[in-house]
DNA sequence: ATAATACCTAAACCTAACTTCAGGTCAAGA
DNA sequence: TCTTGACCTGAAGTTAGGTTTAGGTATTAT
């Protein structure tokens, strides 16, 4: 049995965000003694899905339901399922999106590499084949205001 | 010339966003016909790279510094690159991290479709490997509870 | 005895990035 | 003429995820 203090020691997080997600519900079998929370190994391991589920995008809302469905039984398996699955799809959607965003970045640092070695960015403009993706040619267009 | 009006329509944003990002300075030369805003192929341009930097998770202040170095000519070519430098290290760390709470969450997929299959968790104890990342055997551990 | 700690609560405050609101200008159409 | 629609402004409201504050209790050290 922890105490809030050492809790927040160990996750090196500040107490008030522990007693933050305590009240949004995500604590729901923690024990109090005389008004003064304990944290238990469940309460550890829950907060280490937290921290996971975080990490994950998922909003506290969406955290809460999954710790109501595991106080559920195994009834809520699906429903929990279901919610790591759409989760999953999201982030695999978020992880293409970042690749792509990642190459334009890419570019950008090779096109001031460039202009900067050149001294201007008329050279430039001649060597950007016209292929380059959209996105990426907007930002080199836009590059050329003054 | 656009209106902000067709520039809402076009990029499929409320006016009221392209206002704002006005106010924050992020079109340093848009011109004003009698008060009315006058969105140029420049600010189209701004637009697009606004968009492409949003991605990227930069922050509003952030491209405007951006914008304001465009502004200054090329004096400013290395502060541009530095800053798509620490972006493209800033989105490399994101991918990897996003990487691992994927794994994280396919292994969540599996084992609820595990469970789910046998009626129960407790079979399922047995089959996970000692050797499993930490975050992934606190998120197996956590499922116990109930 | 008293003062420092560690805990508690409700409620106000914070930031980013918008959105909504209340009130005002101006040009074109019925 | 009058009213509709598109634009303008500053200011207040919104949401998420906390953090800070003000005031109170309970235990421990001097």
């Amino acid at each position: 049995m922890y105490s809030i203090g050492q809790v927040a020691e160990m996750f090196g997080m500040p107490i008030s965000t522990l007693r933050y997600y305590d009240k949004q519900g995500l604590f729901p079998n923690m024990e109090r003694v005389s008004g003064i929370r304990k944290f238990s190994e469940t309460e550890i391991e829950a907060l280490r899905v937290i921290e996971c589920l975080k990490k994950a995008g998922m909003e506290i809302r969406d955290i809460k339901q999954f710790m109501d469905w595991c106080k559920e039984g195994p009834a809520t398996y699906p429903q929990r399922k279901e919610l790591f699955e759409t989760q999953k799809a999201h982030m695999e959607e978020e992880i293409t999106r970042m690749n792509r965003t990642l190459d334009m970045l890419k570019f950008k640092c090779w096109y001031y590499e460039q202009a900067i070695r050149d001294g201007n960015e008329e050279k430039l403009a001649a060597m950007i084949p016209d292929e380059l993706p959209k996105d990426i040619r907007a930002i080199y267009d836009s590059s050329h205001e003054k």
